[in-house]
DNA sequence: CTCGCGAATATGTCTATACATATTGAACCG
DNA sequence: CGGTTCAATATGTATAGACATATTCGCGAG
């Protein structure tokens, strides 16, 4: 049984989402509404202010609600766990680590000083391949002051990303895209001509403020996608 | 004055983030904030409804409400109008329309036939340049079934995607986000050797089911970032 | 000791009502 | 004709109560 306030709500979007309502369209009241439904305000309410806090709709005061318009920024991408994108194409996953260490933070890199904040760093280097061939290259920095634990962890056995999602629950990420040209010793453990056009993903996260780990991962251009939707699915 | 459900909100989602409620933290129930509270059931439900939809808390009957696992994927990418994007850096935006013309969809690209529908295309290209240097490439197709207005429309006037945007509001779009090599033709209207890493973001928007344009824009790879973030930012 | 059943609990939905608040449009007055 | 006031309107917030439903816990029977 699907609760009344959400078949509204979902009547609503399919006519907004469908073009019948166009954008600047106004929608009936909540009194209208009401009446429509032959159900009380408050349920009507709470299915309007839903969809307003959704975006699909603009309310005002008075005046009554309308379709807003799409803004064209804001979508929303799906970052996905290289691990569970690759099996879900059915092709075999596999991590090899390449280089792990522990080290203190480079005094010249700010960056990496903010990160350590008063303890060591474990620095990792490591392949994800697909099917047998390479997939991406990830470079990570984990803060030992904010995980302990990661010195003793054994990221031959768990790539580092599943380890932190286990182990570290974060509460603020920040993801920057970019392209890059291959330098010469990615471009040869990516089997890439050295140049090759590489899509750059570099990832911070955070644990109640405090930095947590910071990782880049680098993708054949051609192999992967980044997908970003907004649109009728939900 | 702030409405108390929202307070409510805004105190327990800052709980969470500041990670004093770890995951999988059991939240009071809501008989308990409501005499915390001084308040309604109903008032502490709106609160908690509303972390619950916003994925901070997971509730279960009987059970109680927990704070969730944040998941990795899924966060919010600005992909900003390009225009707007360089005017906020301070710079001075100018777009080149390169080419124009009106024809028929190549019937080998199953793509550009279902974009063009009945119709015809407008197909353009057009650089955009940002204080006197040239920041993105755009290749565009608009739909003349879907937008008619298009054939008589001055491109050189105003850029395509702020004309389109004036014109038609879309309902869906999907962006792709990939790397690729600059080929001749590209590298040289870019300013950048042949074969360099560009960021290459595809988008293609719909109205009510339509397909209205695609567009392919290609960004100098170290120009040009694309920041997605997810925290304590609303 | 285990299985099944019923009671307790926490959330989920909905109603009817009340008052608050922003905004608009129209009536009124200078 | 222009500005001000005021009432109508639509949303915003909140209450108290009711019943529904899923899930867990504990008790008692086998």
């Amino acid at each position: 049984m699907i609760p009344l306030h959400q078949r509204i709500r979902d009547e609503i979007e399919g006519l907004i989402r469908s073009g019948a309502w166009a954008p600047g369209h106004r929608a009936p009241s909540e009194t209208e509404l009401m009446a429509q439904y032959g159900c009380s305000r408050m349920t009507v309410n709470k299915a309007m202010s839903a969809l307003a806090e959704a975006g699909l709709i603009v309310r005002r005061r008075r005046a009554g609600s309308f379709v807003a318009r799409p803004r064209v920024h804001s979508t929303v991408l799906d970052i996905p766990d290289i691990q569970a994108e690759i099996t879900a194409r059915g092709e075999t996953y596999g991590f090899v680590l390449l280089a792990a260490e522990r080290r203190p933070a480079d005094p010249d890199d700010g960056d990496e000083v903010e990160l350590a904040g008063e303890g060591d760093l474990v620095a990792l280097r490591g392949l994800h391949v697909a099917g047998g061939r390479p997939f991406a290259l990830e470079d990570r920095l984990i803060s030992l002051a904010a995980v302990p634990e990661a010195a003793a962890a054994d990221f031959a056995a768990e790539p580092p990303g599943a380890w932190l999602l286990h182990h570290v629950p974060w509460t603020e990420a920040e993801s920057r895209i970019s392209a890059i040209g291959a330098e010469p010793a990615v471009a040869e453990l990516l089997a890439l001509d050295v140049g090759a056009a590489l899509l750059a993903v570099e990832r911070r996260t955070w644990r109640a403020g405090e930095p947590v780990t910071r990782v880049r991962q680098l993708f054949p251009g051609e192999a992967y996608d980044l997908i970003a939707r907004f649109g009728p699915a939900r």
